[in-house]
RNA sequence: GUGGGCGUGGCCUAGCGGUUAAGGCGCCAGGUUGUGGCCCUGGAGAUCGAGGGUUCAAAUCCCUCCGUCCACCCCA
């Protein structure tokens, strides 16, 4: 076949891998997730706060941790015109950490209470729950060290996805040390490993080397024994680590939280001290986490800034969405419009678009219908969306000065005076 | 980064070597001259993920790539 000259096909993109577009359709949950979470703020006093999406490279690479997957194959890394290398956002609290020392935060009343509702972007391998671009709800309150803050975080977690209507989750809780004790635990967990090692799983081995304390969450059955007879981090704590976290269990007892102890649980951040926690659903699926956090004490100095004590957590909107969705909870619809404005002759579009502006001016939704449509088809359109009221303007109309107003919901029809539509629907 | 399942109009699905790729939802237009939700009729819309190969013949078989889903890993 001869080619006939047509034009190429131009390319057709798709959303990047792990990336998804919010359809009108989905915004509705991420509505309710938002506004349940800037009340739930609102209601314990923590304030707004935005960073960048993107930030100097060294604010996450220095802060995460050598070893970690995020810092060795997840941030995404690139250097701008000017030769400044730059990290897209893989997390949330470097960044605040940062903005608190350039902003000089830590001359306000502490702790300082923020949040933030942001997306983080990690070069991951996307699977259900997991994405490279998520928007993640985090909380950080700054400057006081003492556990009654963790209780209050713990507790601003909990509230939260009790108002989000979730049932069934549980918050796991640990404590992994400082920088006084939990060296010499880390020790004493190599000592204990290195003459099994050839028993491990072939990951183990690379944690043995990375990230220690990691050993403990391996889910290979070959390590189980070997977890179940190793150390234990508790028996390593020092007095004060261990007062902190006595003393934050007794504040959730009195707030009623339950908690499953979790010794085996530790966070994939190096920054962490002492407290951690993380909240799984019900139903759990793989990325079962919907919310977890724990205490920094050393990451404001790690950036730069004085010795400041700092405690949050990080909720992913697309696996809380997720459990909302599997659970059944419902959310509340986007309202549908008030009236529909339906013309039928061209020379009626002018009224259309001017009765539909005074219609707003009275805070009534108004959504124009198709010109040149028919008033079939125009009514159609309304009730799919389900309006309320449709205007109708046609010929008789536009010679009368009046509209029809007609009721979806009954079956009503009247008549009224074009400056009075506004009025009568205020 | 490792393993496995799957990729057919916007969405869901049938077809699994052989005439113009079928149906449902949705969309558009009609069902007498200006009236919705139900129903009926018609229409538009598919490089059968992409590229290569096997064959007289491929949506159907093979390879590669891409995407997606699931698990590992990691984490929100």
């Amino acid at each position: 076949m001869a080619s006939t000259g047509q034009p190429a096909r131009p390319t057709r993109f798709a959303a990047p891998r792990g990336t998804a577009d919010l359809l009108p359709e989905d915004w509705p949950y991420w509505k309710y997730v938002r506004d349940t979470a800037e009340r739930v703020c609102a209601l314990f006093g923590y304030q707004r706060i935005e960073t960048p999406i993107f930030e100097h490279a060294g604010v996450f690479l220095r802060t995460a941790g050598a070893g970690t997957d995020i810092v060795e194959k997840e941030v995404y890394l690139f250097e701008d015109r000017g030769g400044d290398r730059l990290a897209l956002r893989p997390e949330g609290t470097a960044t605040v950490m940062r903005a608190f020392i350039e902003n000089g935060m830590a001359s306000r009343p502490q702790p300082v209470r923020l949040y933030y509702v942001a997306p983080n972007f990690r070069y991951d391998r996307p699977q259900a729950g997991r994405y490279r671009q998520h928007t993640q709800f985090g909380a950080e309150a700054v400057g006081d060290g003492d556990p009654f803050v963790d209780a209050e975080m713990i507790h601003l977690l909990w509230s939260f996805l009790r108002e989000l209507g979730l049932s069934g989750f549980t918050l796991k809780l640990n404590t992994i040390g400082d920088q006084n004790c939990r060296p010499a635990y880390v020790d004493a967990l190599r000592a204990y490993y290195r003459p099994h090692l050839t028993e491990t799983c072939a990951d183990c081995r690379v944690r043995f080397e990375k990230n220690p304390l990691r050993l403990l969450d391996c889910k290979e059955d070959r390590c189980r024994p070997l977890i179940a007879a190793a150390p234990r981090l508790h028996d390593y704590l020092c007095d004060d680590c261990r007062a902190h976290f006595g003393a934050l269990t007794a504040y959730l007892h009195v707030l009623a939280i339950d908690y499953v102890l979790d010794e085996h649980l530790v966070r994939g951040l190096d920054y962490y001290t002492r407290t951690v926690f993380e909240c799984h659903p019900r139903e759990e699926g793989a990325q079962s986490s919907i919310g977890s956090g724990g205490r920094y004490d050393g990451l404001v100095e790690l950036l730069g800034g004085a010795p400041t004590p700092g405690i949050g957590f990080g909720a992913g909107f697309e696996r809380l969405i997720l459990n909302l969705k599997r659970q059944q909870v419902p959310v509340p619809a986007a309202p549908p419009p008030d009236v529909y404005v339906a013309h039928l002759v061209p020379e009626a579009a002018a009224v259309a678009l001017t009765l539909a502006g005074s219609v707003r001016g009275v805070g009534r939704q108004v959504v124009l219908g198709g010109a040149g449509r028919s008033l079939k088809a125009q009514l159609r359109h309304a009730n799919a969306l389900g309006a309320r009221y449709v205007a109708i303007i046609g010929p008789d109309e536009l010679a009368a000065g009046v509209v029809t107003l007609r009721d979806l919901h009954g079956h009503g029809e009247r008549r009224l005076a074009l400056d009075s539509v506004a009025r009568e629907l205020a």
